[in-house]
DNA sequence: GCGACACC
DNA sequence: GGTGTCGC
């Protein structure tokens, strides 16, 4: 892990602060740190971390941190518009700067900048000036401009982040990264290639690639000018016209080596901080974990950076001859047990600070470990597999931390029976009722260990959920939330089976210690994150919510995806080729209509067929990325002007039906009980819907006639039928719920259509005129009213005139006037508390909602009004699901939930089971929860999911 | 990574 | 408004 040469005396490290601030904030961008008062301190707490993170690996002797000073530099009086390109800096970041200084004062560390010069030239200056003093320096910064100046005692110092290790470029690495001869002919690179961010205009046409090749051939970019005579065609001409530009581009990426700075190295010494100080500066900003790594940073190395204490404990099987002393050793071994968990609870030694990992791989050893564990209140497990699909995966291992520091691993054999009988032993810990089990992802752990035929039973706690309903909107993966709540970076798994892809390892294939690091990493850190998440769901109401409904619909989950659902695999087959004849026919009436063969299925392709050789309309939209769009809804406004339009929107759907459903599903076939086994994930959705993948079984077709005959393929099992039951308009019924809106309140109570009666009140007609058209344009607003969507979206999709649409939505606002109330209300109530919540207190927190950027702070508006009622929806579901579940368990039917589609189950029932079960769903369902407006389902039975429907 | 499109 | 997957 250490990078440095310990014995050289002279390492300095130069901090380029904005682009190590920038690096930090944007990496924490989605899971903001707020202080209680509301401030960001993502930016602070990014920075700080990677500084102490830095000093604690690499223990520089001297340091300094560079900022930018403002002021126009040398750079801008040569080309105005340099880094117009720049993006406003964000809030947080301008906010940041004054803590980070006092930060840095407060740990005696230098802040350097001079006044019209950029950071990259003090920099710059001082590397050089500090080469000749004999020392090595090391630039810290993620940009990569700085190559230029990478010499053998000058390196670039790239700090891991997010998963990413430290990298360290050299003369070299950067010679092998550019393919060039010289560090100084990134000067050129990048004059040639330019660079949007830092707006270096480079030369036209010339992107990565072509300036790669250049620098081979010529060397320098005066080079290549000198002799474009040897270019063709476009490129030469290209090259030639910005000839000029690329000269100035030259100057513009030279890092200037001779800034007014001097370079006293007695200044950089690193000193030991003010820790009070730094405690002050945290304290206030609420920074709590940082400070104990701040104090371990700086704290006596005793065996050189080594951070792990490592403590095996291996027993040995007992012979005949040692039989007299078992009852003694086994005392012993308990006994170990408790010292190992007073030395990992002992915080005052640095030694004993860190952690205690031992495997324990002994049938004996292993009995006393549970025992051991059944004594606590909560621990926490993990499980290592040989594959991250549940129903081929192997255990390999199990591990088990109720202390932070302290974790045991277990390894499992890969034959099944010992395997089962180690299993045997840990059965009394999983299926112990009262004993809290902690895991992140537990439902993965939960659908291995059932394969073992154990049941995990009793009080259980996700951490990954966990955080979820603490802040849905982020992400939960657990190295992210340890390096972001720990300030601790757990060891990746690739470092030990390797990246992704079809050359990775298996995990059983490390040895027993590196299997034991790696997965009692994992437990400790699970529960440290338990430690810290397990109060704040109670300080923010969410225990309920957590325990009462995330918890038990975990179960639910695991058994629906183990249960999978059959497809009519001959019926796809068939299918498949049929779609391919009616794909070749539709394409060679394309190519026909537009006298030209090309990719129907690029887009790119395309629109510049259908706008520039067939002219369909001359002020074409075009995409962000430039590209012509072709959406389906502005081709749709196309069809009437070329016959070729309708052909390629059904090519399209045909494509699209083939390619993601046909072909893909039977491929997804588990072999082993020929069925498809989706997985629910439970922290995805930020509303708190569920969302379904590998595959997404949400998505399945039904709004066409040849799209619904693939629901037609998922069938029940040889006497068994399949039941579908739907809510019927649940999202309207809960807004009108929620909202008190007694308008639409009756309209429901009296069993209307609730569009066609929106359509009578709108356009104050008797319900029986409505026509087709007004009921589906009221259709339309009562979907917009959900989404939030104001008069612009609903014109878009209605065909009506801006003016009438808006129109519509004061008449729709008329009628529905305490809609109205409650829409902003949930508005003003995200601007008070920053949050909204469902019915059942699940928050979605809205930063945005106070952005002084008109789209951003719109599109938080949307979302206050949105996320309270999808996600209470989702909410009555998953109620509906877990009581449903728990029914059929209690009747002990044979029934069995398959799918859930946000406001649809599927169930597959026995023939003699299928009228009592459809009783069950129906009943449960609509008394979900207490409301007045009634909540209907709507449920059908047959052999195959079409025809439930 | 983007555009398109399947679902609620 | 919320998703996931496909092909480029």
């Amino acid at each position: 892990m250490d990078n440095m040469d310990a014995t050289q005396d002279k390492r300095l490290f130069l901090i380029d602060a904005y682009a190590m601030i920038f690096r930090g904030y944007y990496a924490l961008i989605r899971n903001p740190r707020l202080t209680s008062a509301g401030l960001d301190t993502s930016a602070i707490f990014g920075f700080t971390n990677s500084l102490i993170e830095l000093i604690r690996r690499e223990r520089p002797t001297h340091l300094a941190v560079v900022f930018d000073v403002g002021e126009a530099s040398i750079r801008t009086t040569d080309f105005l518009e340099y880094k117009a390109n720049r993006s406003e800096t964000p809030e947080a970041i301008t906010a940041a700067i004054p803590y980070i200084h006092r930060i840095l004062q407060a740990m005696h560390i230098p802040i350097l900048g001079v006044a019209g010069y950029e950071a990259d030239d003090v920099i710059g200056t001082i590397a050089c000036k500090a080469e000749k003093e004999g020392y090595t320096t090391f630039m810290v910064t993620p940009d990569k401009d700085f190559a230029q100046l990478v010499t053998d005692k000058i390196k670039i110092y790239k700090p891991g982040l997010k998963g990413s290790e430290v990298e360290i470029l050299g003369v070299e690495e950067v010679k092998a990264k550019y393919q060039i001869e010289d560090p100084k002919q990134v000067i050129d690179f990048l004059a040639m290639m330019g660079d949007s961010v830092d707006n270096i205009p480079g030369l036209e046409g010339v992107g990565e690639k072509t300036a790669m090749k250049f620098l081979k051939e010529y060397g320098s970019i005066e080079n290549l000018l000198a002799n474009t005579h040897e270019l063709k065609g476009k490129l030469k001409e290209k090259v030639e016209a910005s000839a000029e530009r690329g000269i100035l581009s030259k100057k513009l990426a030279t890092i200037i080596c001779d800034a007014p700075v001097e370079f006293h190295q007695e200044q950089y010494d690193l000193e030991t901080p003010d820790f009070e100080k730094v405690k002050e500066v945290f304290d206030e900003i609420e920074f709590r974990r940082l400070y104990d790594n701040l104090y371990r940073a700086f704290a006596p190395i005793v065996s050189g950076n080594t951070t792990v204490t490592n403590v095996e404990i291996t027993v040995t099987e007992i012979t005949p001859q040692q039989k007299v002393a078992q009852a003694v050793g086994q005392l012993d071994l308990f006994a170990t047990y408790e010292e190992l968990d007073q030395a990992a609870g002992n915080k005052s030694t640095i030694e004993h600070n860190d952690h205690l990992y031992q495997f324990v791989d002994n049938p004996k050893a292993q009995k006393m470990l549970v025992r051991n564990l059944l004594q606590q209140r909560v621990v926490c497990f993990d499980t290592e597999t040989t594959s991250l699909n549940e129903l081929e995966a192997e255990l390999v291992g199990m591990s088990f931390s109720y202390k932070k520091g302290l974790a045991y691993y277990v390894p499992v054999s890969e034959d099944q029976g010992e395997a089962l009988q180690t299993l045997e032993i840990f059965r009394p810990f999983f299926e112990k009722e009262d004993l809290v089990k902690v895991a992140h992802n537990l439902k993965f752990d939960y659908k291995i260990l059932r394969r073992y035929n154990i049941t995990v039973k009793g009080a259980m706690f996700d951490t990954m959920i966990a955080h979820y309903l603490l802040n849905p909107d982020g992400r939960h993966g657990m190295d992210y939330l340890s390096e972001i709540y720990l300030g601790y970076k757990p060891v990746s798994i690739e470092t030990i089976i390797g990246k992704k892809g079809k050359n990775q390892g298996n995990f059983r294939d490390a040895d027993l210690r590196t299997q034991t690091d790696y997965a009692a990493e994992d437990a400790d850190v699970t529960f440290q994150l338990y430690e810290l998440f397990a109060p704040q769901l109670k300080k923010e109401n969410l225990e309920d919510l957590f325990f009462n409904i995330e918890m038990p619909l975990m179960e639910v989950l695991a058994k629906m995806e183990l249960a999978g659902i059959s497809l009519d695999e001959k019926w796809l087959a068939q299918e498949s080729i049929d779609l391919e004849n009616d794909l070749k026919q539709l394409e060679q009436k394309i190519f026909e209509l537009s006298g030209e063969e090309f990719n129907v299925n690029s887009p790119k392709q395309l629109g510049e067929i259908l706008f520039e050789k067939l002219q369909l309309d001359p002020k074409a939209k075009k995409t962000k990325t430039g590209q012509y769009a072709t959406s389906e809804d502005i081709l749709q406004k196309l069809a009437a002007k070329h016959e070729i339009i309708q052909h390629i929107l059904e090519y399209r759907t045909y494509q699209k039906l083939k390619s993601t459903y046909v072909d893909a599903l039977p491929s997804q076939i588990e072999k082993s009980d020929n069925r498809v086994h989706t997985n629910f994930s439970q922290t995805t959705a930020a509303t708190g819907r569920l969302a379904s993948v590998n595959p997404n079984l949400q998505n399945i077709p039904i709004r066409t006639l040849r799209g619904q005959q693939i629901r037609g393929a998922f069938v029940a099992g040889e006497g068994k039928k399949i039941i579908s039951a739907d809510y019927s308009q649940i999202e309207l019924r809960l807004i009108a719920e929620i909202s008190g809106e007694d308008n639409m309140i009756k309209a429901f109570q009296n069993g209307e259509d609730i569009h066609a009666s929106t359509a009578a009140k709108l356009f104050n007609i008797p319900l029986e005129e409505v026509s087709k058209i007004q009921r589906s344009q009221a259709k339309t607003v009562n979907f917009g009213i959900l989404y939030g969507q104001g008069a612009f979206a609903l014109a878009e999709q209605t065909g009506l005139s801006r003016s009438e649409a808006k129109q519509m939505i004061e008449a729709y606002f008329e009628t529905y006037s305490k809609l109205k109330a409650y829409m902003a209300e949930q508005v003003k109530k995200a601007r008070e508390i920053g949050y909204v919540e469902t019915i059942l207190g699940r928050k979605r927190h809205l930063k945005d909602i106070t952005s002084n950027n008109f789209v951003v702070r719109a599109h938080a508006e949307r979302n206050a009004v949105n996320a309270p009622i999808q996600g209470s929806a989702a909410d009555v579901v998953k109620m509906a699901m877990i009581k449903i579940q728990k029914e059929l368990e209690k009747e002990k039917l044979k029934t069995r939930m398959l799918l859930q589609v946000h406001d649809e189950l599927v169930f597959e029932s026995p023939l003699d089971e299928v009228e009592v079960a459809t009783n069950i769903i129906k009943m449960e369902m609509e008394n979900a929860i207490e409301t007045q407006v009634p909540l209907l389902v709507e449920v059908g039975v047959g052999d195959n999911w079409l025809e439930a429907h």
